[in-house]
DNA sequence: GATGAATGAGTATTCATTCAT
DNA sequence: CATGAATGAATACTCATTCAT
């Protein structure tokens, strides 16, 4: 996307656009702000609630479904900071947010792992792939080969919970 | 990345490589062909051998991670395919080779499902789940964040299978 | 003439060239207008007054003369535009033009049949032949083989109309 | 059109083509040399024959007219050359043949003044306008709008030889 | 503070031409 | 003698960015 067409769609000017945001970049970086902020403050909040852990995960993957249904243009941002190289300009611009998201999950697996004894030393992992089912599913939502509904949230947590045997 | 940084890069000249492929596209498609040909042939073999299915997950999950380290610029493309809005350039080339893998890995849940009767039904789940997870530690993989090791493999394999609380 | 050409010998750049007409078409389609304008605007003016057909050959011919003195770099294209094949993208886009200037012209001379009853139904032809004649002379003005003058228009005009055993 | 579309409709490959013309333009002096030998020989001829004017100038247009009907695309070029302007290639590459044409020309209507005493001095002028009533014709020839037949050849010549007042 | 008008440095692509065999 | 494979230099066009007002 371009200067040209974000001016375009917007009501003000180019030489505006640089005052107030500087550069692409900049822009780029205040709308991460602001995006990721919402996704943020969620996340502190709701990993941190003394609800149990299956609780939480429902609440998180149902919160990311709408989100991602709400912002449409940043969520395809959102996926494409996750996967770009690490050099990358996207990546570097968007890592400290991740950083961030990546940081309260983890946290929440460690704390439930007190309540969960066998959970104990694979935060990292449950983050990776909690985050990673939680991405496959934005991007099919999102390309509107799944339709969002509270079926679809249990079925993601529960697999993620108990695996394909269960 | 640019055609102009591709030969920077590359023992050839612009006209030479516009003589091979065309345009920009059509290097992108026979890059696209040639990498996911050496993906859809291991997967169209594996996942319809006779061993279970548990075994058949270790060894996708194997052939990936290493094939990301061993192709560590096509598997930034994959991820970003992968992930791209199905409007995109990227997308629209890319699809139909993830269709066949999606169908490959979706196949192999279905036949499992015949010796696992509580699998019935979920196949396509289970192929986004797995897809989702496989993409997250290879993004890990390229990131550096991770290792790849035996465990790294039976952990994700497992969690897949089995869940967290297990 | 390309792009780099024209903005070296302008005073603009590239970029604001491209803002203002488009492109290369857009560029000449502009310049196309303006100096047929100039030309359409005199024939309309002059194949209609009341003078006799004599009166205006002498002066359409007089102005062709004049006009491709004054605006050599069109004039070449204006032969060009006349002579290229119906399918290359100057003619198409020059045609209206020329179409507009032999429906002047034409009129004029069914007009002319009226009083000279000779002519009648060779309104195509007489029309055809003078911008024969006025195109060739053009060339050689041009090119610096004759110089114009009052002469010059008298003998051609009279050739014209009488022909050669005069 | 370029070299590549020139080897592709030849049996030749592009190597060969400039191990026998050197470069472009040398492929092109070739063909004008070929194309405009076969006018000349005509025209050189026919103009010193002992036939009277009028005879010649039937045989001259008939020539043209034909001629370009069976040569179009070099008569495309033809009528490029002979209006392009005097210092473009074109024009340097081609005018020695087109100042042979009018050469002969001229000449034909000097000997012509003798016959004729009107005539005497203007031969520059008859070249000219012959030239480019026949051009302009060609023209409409190449372009479709009229079709070759006698009564064509006869107007034409009678309107150059006896004006539009007859 | 806000903007219409301008631009340097890039983009993908194609051209006539020449090697190495 | 003939050619498949290669290329330097140009093409039309676009981008993020910055003046002058």
């Amino acid at each position: 996307m371009g200067i040209q067409e974000i001016v375009n769609n917007s009501s003000i000017s180019k030489p505006t656009l640089y005052h107030y945001f500087g550069n692409k970049e900049g822009l780029f970086q205040d709308l991460l702000e602001v995006e990721f902020k919402a996704i943020l403050n969620f996340l502190k909040v709701e990993t941190t609630t003394d609800k149990d852990i299956s609780q939480k995960l429902n609440s998180i993957v149902s919160f990311y479904f709408q989100y991602c249904l709400n912002h449409r243009d940043f969520s395809h941002l959102y996926l494409s900071i996750f996967f770009s190289p690490s050099e990358s300009g996207e990546s570097l611009m968007g890592g400290k947010y991740l950083e961030k998201v990546t940081e309260y999950i983890e946290e929440m697996f460690i704390d439930a792992a007190s309540a969960h004894g066998n959970m104990r030393g694979r935060h990292k992992n449950y983050c990776a792939s909690l985050l990673g089912l939680i991405n496959t599913y934005i991007s099919l939502l999102l390309k509107g080969e799944i339709e969002l509904s509270d079926s679809l949230i249990y079925t993601v947590v529960h697999q993620f919970s108990h695996g394909i045997y269960s």
